[in-house]
DNA sequence: GTCAGTTCTGGAATCGTATCCAGTCCGTCG
DNA sequence: CGACGGACTGGATACGATTCCAGAACTGAC
């Protein structure tokens, strides 16, 4: 910056204000200015600036898992906004360990990322509130819920309506007996699927739902799944609660050779890329997992503009299995 | 850093020293300025560290799209070793388009990164060639080539094995027509698997390859496989370059009432969570993303130890559909 | 006792930018 | 004609660390 106020004979604060947009400029000054920085190539220096006026242009996703697929698009929709804004994401995974949430917590923090989009591992470790509470950065839940005192925008999923409509098909078809192979349990999805779940069963005249909650896992999906099945009566239902635990489940099935859908139904949470082809024949509660991380990353544009955080409700769906 | 070292009675520049691990410092010194930052429960702020000493401890990832099981796998791997390194990982998704390949690596060069991951979506793209020759950020490729004069460590697939067994397996049942519905055509899994697809047929006495090349799109899947299965004689083997691809292929196969393996046979690359379970069965040529990403990563950290770029080749192998 | 050599410490400069403040110049109005 | 306000500009300072340099204190050797 120096070199170029040089070349254009004037003051660094003045090649500075150029670039910036400042108003108070001449145009006289802004051509000079502007002829030597192309003359030079020059650009500026993110992290200079950033020291300066605190402002990073970045945002750090604190996520169970990259790789997971739906947290893949929820990356991907958050980029593709970031990208056009200027802002660079940062992503980790914390494997399901509260521990490394609070890693990232901290390692974000220290990068002094503009806002985070969390989806945490563990919404009630009291460590991860404990910081959140003593941190002011703006925040964007994906499907989580915080205690009311952090303040944080929100994407949240409305798992009823799916759920209701799953439901409402299969207890039309005269099915009562409901399991769920649950998720984590200390996160929103999985204590909303549960509840619906049990609500839809209940007043649809089911019998009391089964549920098993342990970890995103196909070892949890096999294991439970089996001792569904050793189970009498059996489910005639079984809800898998993602793709991690479906991989196990549907092992599980085939190695008891349960026969689907004559001997039970099996409906899964979110469809991945090539899941019509998946069999046996499943029920699909779904969700759009780009467009809920597209939507976080505008809640956090937005506050980062000024406005107060909010929280915005987007719907599942249910599709029945292919017949 | 001021007001601990005035906590701690001593000089700013000495706080520095002891918490950068310096050599010459006193352990009363030492034990003084830790209590002071305890006490305070002070952290140093990367940013102004970044400024200094130029060293961002940060990394871009250059892909084509994280939402891609294969990417963000990738990803995914070479996150968990810079996890444990203190570096932050910079995702982006090109979404094939060169153009944003160079919109990236400009944004990550303006970021000072202190290296990059690179899965370029046009491997020949001369914008892109001439931006890294004048970069000197240390670069780790998957599963791409760029010419000897940019220096880059990369970490390549052995795509022959796999196609090779895959090759002798359906050469040895009789097979002599095959077909690839290769993905975007500049990159160097396509022009691997293009090139060794053509060789083990060749060695195996079978008729020439053919082999469209366009995207790795669900419709261009589609559309060729379609054309494949006008043509006469049909191919009776289809190699598939990838997920996406997949999706239309097996969509065009199955309304055109392909019956596989009957009429056709079909192999395709990379097996993604829930393959075992896919109808029509299908064989794969798989490899080891996660282990790839994290083999690009452990490249790009020995460059910042001061090693030179390296390359590692790392295999492909062949599971044959279940029968 | 002196001197050289270590070991440790403090002060100042620096990284590259944004912004506060003061000052210049000019036009306008009364 | 003087005062005033507005439009620009330059210089200095700050953001929060690292590192160079010089000096203080101490050690050991002669």
């Amino acid at each position: 910056m120096r070199i170029v106020a040089e070349r254009a004979g004037v003051a660094v604060s003045s090649v500075s204000r150029v670039l910036s947009g400042h108003e108070d400029v001449s145009s006289v000054m802004r051509n000079r200015v502007l002829d030597a920085v192309a003359a030079i190539g020059y650009e500026r220096d993110l992290l200079a600036q950033s020291l300066r006026t605190g402002a990073t242009y970045s945002v750090g996703f604190v996520a169970i898992d990259v790789a997971n697929p739906v947290i893949a698009l929820n990356a991907a929709g958050a980029e593709s906004l970031f990208r056009d804004a200027g802002y660079g994401l940062l992503i980790s995974s914390s494997g399901g360990d509260p521990d490394l949430d609070l890693h990232y917590l901290r390692h974000f923090e220290q990068r002094r990322v503009d806002g985070m989009i969390l989806s945490l591992a563990h919404e009630n470790n009291p460590d991860t509130l404990a910081l959140l509470r003593q941190l002011s950065t703006p925040l964007a839940l994906i499907d989580r819920t915080l205690p009311r005192e952090i303040p944080a925008s929100a994407v949240l999923h409305d798992h009823a309506t799916g759920i209701d409509a799953a439901v409402a098909d299969l207890a039309g078809r005269g099915h009562t007996r409901f399991a769920l192979v649950n998720g984590a349990p200390h996160v929103r999805p999985s204590k909303e699927r549960a509840r619906a779940l049990r609500r839809a069963v209940r007043a649809a005249g089911g019998e009391p739902v089964t549920v098993k909650a342990r970890a995103y896992s196909a070892e949890h999906g096999y294991t439970t799944t089996m001792s569904f099945l050793a189970a009498r009566p059996r489910p005639t239902v079984l809800f898998v609660g993602g793709n991690q635990i479906l991989a196990g489940a549907l092992r599980a099935l085939a190695e008891e050779g349960v026969r689907i859908p004559e001997d039970m139904e099996v409906v899964t949470f979110d469809k991945v890329a090539l899941s019509d082809f998946l069999r046996p024949p499943l029920g699909f509660v779904t969700r759009d997992p780009r467009g809920a991380g597209r939507l976080a990353a505008e809640l956090l544009l937005e506050q980062f503009d000024g406005a107060e955080p909010r929280t915005v409700t987007v719907p599942t769906a249910y599709e029945p299995a292919p017949r």
